[in-house]
DNA sequence: TTGACATAATACCATATGGTATCCCATAAA
DNA sequence: TTTATGGGATACCATATGGTATTATGTCAA
């Protein structure tokens, strides 16, 4: 059971979101992270936790470094989760998804 | 702007989430979608409420009853935030979806 | 070895969140 | 015209959340 809470739970907040998209460049420290938004290292380090909770991020000590990299694989479940709503805004990409999704070969 | 924020708050709870579900199937009033759980109305009620400052769904007053739909289409830019990361887990639908973003044509 | 520094851990605070209970209103039904 | 019923509004409560400040820990460098 893919345990969804945890990363709906951590998508939740802007600025993990943005932590998000910050580590899809690059893998970055805490005090890398922290250095790119106004609140303290404290609080920047309190949302790592909680992406890691959601298995959205990985953390890898590195000396006195803890260096932070993207997980996106666990946004796959989410983005499945919402796809099931597609069929309800069609458009190609979505008749594409179904078809694919149903073992068929697009025409 | 698209405010996703509104929807990925409503999205982080799974009450909320099984809610979009049952409306996925059918319009519901409020009474039928509490009547689907074990808190009170009031609690669902609330619930209906956030949904509704997503934009997740719409309302319409039919007699003393109020009838709640399914507004998927608000979910579109949720997942458009997350197809973001897809590059990221690779497989044939993604690299479709990137395909077909740039306007090509699949082989 | 000692000092500096990147993190971690803890205590604390204000507000948000998810829930209940209660009361009120509008409308359908007797 | 009552009465019952679906729904909304409000007050209240316990806990979660997002933040700060402060203290402790491990590691690099002089």
């Amino acid at each position: 059971m893919t345990a969804l809470q945890p990363a709906f739970r951590a998508l939740a907040d802007p600025t993990r979101r943005d932590i998000l998209r910050l580590l899809s460049a690059s893998d970055m420290t805490v005090g890398q992270v922290a250095g790119k938004f106004q609140m303290t290292r404290a609080a920047v380090k309190k949302h790592l936790v909680i992406l890691e909770e959601g298995d959205l991020i990985a953390t890898r000590r590195s000396g006195r470094e803890t260096i932070n990299s993207l997980n996106a694989q666990a946004l796959r479940p989410v983005f499945d989760w919402i796809g099931y709503f597609d069929r309800f805004w069609d458009d190609r990409l979505s008749d594409l998804k179904s078809t694919l999704e149903n073992g068929e070969t697009p025409e």
